[in-house]
DNA sequence: GTCTATAGAATGATAGAC
DNA sequence: GTCTATCATTCTATAGAC
């Protein structure tokens, strides 16, 4: 989807003040003082507040899709798994405040769940992720593997730890988890 | 805090609704409605909505405070942290619900940060699940430990999964975590 | 403990001028 | 692309009767 310098600076605007107060605790107001225009320009963007939210969430999984490609294309499957592991862990300490609204903000989950395309490209990616393993435990252990990685990105505990070893401890312990050498 | 049945029946309800669409995107109206009264009477029993938030986060963190006495009550340091660890994973799977609004409501976590009770508490909270590891990888431990429990036990992915397989699933990936034997 | 009624502000959203 | 002005609705919160 193309956007407009004006889309971006709403769609960037909005970012930081859902990351901050959630998409029920963000208003268009808000978003408007923030770009330092009125809401009917806000308006004049995105018909509605949800198509903003809706347009913030595809462009986060895009990022996620071009990794998830990437590792689709990757012949070696354990390879491939090992490198999606490792770019989603980059992406997620890269744009930490984005990961909390998406895993746990109840209007996103809401709208994950409805909006058909979301859902298959989550499925696929938990389907790359996990490997040969299948079943209840691995449900399991694909929701383990979302919550260290969201939630080891945008805890208070973690706020100034430095990115690095930030990516270094998270990669361990997923490994761990996911059983993969390392 | 000893409170009446009126107001067991307004955080029940509004424990229901704030889990299933976040603080912000819960009215009072909303919670006045579930249990078949006006506002008003809503009103009568918590000045503010705030305050519903404040009894709410106090009730729950209640059961976590008797499972860190005990904790704390144990003379040897590692069984005391076993235990500790094992009665949050028991705690989490029981009240499921509960557990992302906790961790993840940005109206709470302001309000966790901000409320000086709140944060002592869970400063002690982590330290003892800790043990004897202390600085920057430590905290990082303590916020992934905190991730695989929280999403281990609300993700989409484990909402039908049986009790006794995911508290066994997560207390193996948290004894790994936090290098316990088992 | 619950009600009706209301105040006052904020919400999402639209019409029409520039 | 942005503005002013406005609408209907919802929000938190309060006053006062039963």
């Amino acid at each position: 989807m193309r956007r407009s310098a004006a889309q971006l600076r709403v769609l960037d605007a909005a970012l930081d003040l859902i990351a901050e107060h959630g998409v029920s605790g963000t208003s268009l107001q808000m978003i408007a003082d923030r770009i330092g225009v009125t809401k009917a320009a806000v308006y004049h963007q995105f018909k509605t507040k949800e198509a903003i939210v809706i347009a913030l969430t595809e462009r986060e999984l895009g990022w996620l899709e071009e990794a998830l490609e990437a590792a689709e294309a990757e012949p070696n499957h354990t390879a491939g798994r090992e490198l999606l592991l490792t770019r989603v862990v980059e992406l997620a300490v890269e744009r930490r405040r984005m990961v909390s609204v998406l895993q746990f903000d109840p209007v996103i989950i809401r709208m994950l769940a409805q909006h058909e395309p979301f859902g298959v490209f989550i499925d696929r990616l938990y389907t790359a992720m996990l490997g040969e393993e299948t079943g209840d435990r691995a449900r399991v252990h694909a929701a383990m593997l979302s919550g260290v990685i969201s939630v080891a990105v945008m805890h208070p505990l973690v706020a100034d730890i430095d990115d690095a070893l930030l990516r270094n401890e998270l990669l361990r312990t997923m490994r761990r988890i996911v059983a993969l050498p390392g």
